[in-house]
DNA sequence: AATGAATGAGGATTCATTCAT
DNA sequence: GATGAATGAATCCTCATTCAT
């Protein structure tokens, strides 16, 4: 129990640390030094708590999948139309990664397989869950009669879910860009992608 | 000129090497030494041609968005009907990340901006032109009647060329995992994503 | 007693695990968490039973001392010719280094001496009754005609010992190159040089 | 001609602060720092002359193997009787191993091989050549009638190394005990060793 | 113009040991 | 008596960059 918690405890702080510095300053820019500093412990015992920094990452990485596998279960159980839902899916990521670009776009992208690891084998249940999840909600807008009755499930969630990732990053990324050149803000950029992306057409 | 071409041939040869041994390693994992080497000159010579290892690598990355903007080029002139044009830009651009995926990742997200350096001037340009271009493309969608008439088309760009970079990138990185999962090849996955991206509908 | 049973069994559970490891790994790679972890108690524990990690090591030491004390013992002892105890001291020290080398080479060189501590005292007096037992084996050998009986036993029995371990380190360590360059077994080197320390001329 | 000297004051100034470190606290306790600092240039710098801990330590046990190659030459050459020039050569030993017993033990025992390292290839050929002038030198006491004729030469070189080795080593480990336990020096005990060594019976 | 030489600053990880409970 | 927890101190090695020549 005393255990259990000071576990709980010790873990979340590191994490919590780990997470504002790699924010601040990148993956490579951050020391493991500043990490324990900044959690206020020693690194010797933070080493207790995570065997390398690469591990404190994916850790971080694996609780933004886990935020996302939420979202998406609300997309699939939520009560409004097909297209209310899909808004609501879409920005409630871009929430996210207007907080945390950086370990949204973690979430991307290889993940150091070592499938033996604890924590791997989560992360990969985690994204598994999170296409079964969007699954369901497209077969919700197959029977709305919103989505064409023909399509490919699982290439369509790994589609949608890898173009609304690009949309969002490239938004973040070139938000001053959009602003000076277009004159158009972040938010009407994304509602008119998302729009594209679900409408086609393109 | 003696010096110019001498600085031609310089700059080239530490391009050639650093783009080897970046595609091979990784950033981080190659060493200026090891590039100077591979070049054949000194390192102290390859400073005078290259105040910083970022430096190198974003002249690289320079590189591949003019080969993206030969694309666009194309796909905006080229004869072929508005879809045919389309997968052809897509295949092209999966050409060149399937070549150098990192590389094509360099050329999406912020760069490293100084836009006092000249280098920097010129990746903004490309970007630009490459979006002028994408832009004809569209439009010339538009004229064909294949792409809706209403539809505002600089986001539609910025769109378009953040979801195929999304798709393109997860199917690289997942490609073992659509295969052992929904045992779909990447071709296979990319058709039918492009497809959806086309048509929506999703 | 439950209170020296139990020191008893801590004791020789944790010199098994160690000479397992050290020997498969090394002093300097084995750390105490190994040894702990394969003993199946806590580290702390073990801590409890010997105060540093060099004293489990000495321990050990010390075990195999106790088995030369035995081999000379019977060499003292034996019933044979003086020839033959000889050839059988030698190859039994020969059978404990290849068993143990590294514990064996222990056996010599200086002990970390703090002669306080006791079990530093007990390595000196089993190095003591050792010399004593050889010494006795040399009488052996005068009695029997086979040594000269102007010889200065104690310098001869240290000799003795001395030249017998430098021949089994170098046979052992050298093997591969005996083998390569002379073809010559660790064996029949072992006999010829065994044969040369005892009638000399070298 | 500059770089030549430069280099050779460098490596020869690293070698001699790492012989006394080593010396004085042993290879593990002595760290890179310490060498580095004591040399009086900074640590990277240092990694530019000897690309790791233990090459310096090679290094300087190549040194010895050559001064002992020296001794070997010396023996082997010599104009005075066999019996002298043992003798001779034994002291020889002695006086190096006196003063830096680190290294002569060095000397002995497996060396890391990685026969492509120019090092490596050079402490063994010096170990060769050794073996080749002992040889020589056992040959020429075969011709003066004080070594017999039926004696197999090399492994009779091996084991005379090694013997000579042994008792070197434990005389001057075991320097005090001998004092205090049979009142007799070390040059003394070194005296009847190397006799009986020469004469056996034992 | 070209470079050999030098280095400051860091960086992830390990481990023997202690101590409060 | 047993131990979980915590850590200070170290360690080897790397590398981008500068500067005198």
């Amino acid at each position: 129990m005393r255990k259990a918690l000071r576990i709980e405890i010790h873990t979340a702080s590191v994490l919590m640390a780990a997470e504002e510095l790699f924010e601040k300053k990148g993956y490579e820019a951050t020391s493991t030094d500043d990490i324990a500093k900044l959690t206020g412990i020693s690194k010797s015992t933070m080493y207790v708590y995570f065997k390398s920094k690469q591990i404190i990452w994916d850790s971080i990485v694996c609780k933004y999948m886990e935020m996302f596998l939420e979202d998406a279960r609300k997309a699939a159980d939520g009560k409004g139309s097909f297209e209310d839902r899909y808004y609501k899916l879409c920005f409630d990521i871009v929430e996210k990664f207007e907080a945390h670009p950086l370990f949204c776009k973690g979430t991307l992208g290889k993940i150091s397989v070592d499938m033996d690891q604890e924590l791997y084998k989560k992360i990969y249940d985690i994204g598994e869950q999170t296409n079964e999840e969007i699954a369901r909600f497209i077969r919700s807008g197959i029977e709305e009669g919103k989505v064409r009755k023909d399509i490919d499930i699982y290439p369509a969630v790994i589609m949608m879910w890898s173009s609304i990732s690009g949309i969002i990053t490239m938004a973040i990324d070139k938000e001053e860009y959009l602003k000076l050149r277009f004159n158009m803000t972040r938010e009407e950029y994304l509602n008119k992608a998302f729009k594209m992306l679900l409408e086609g057409a393109l």
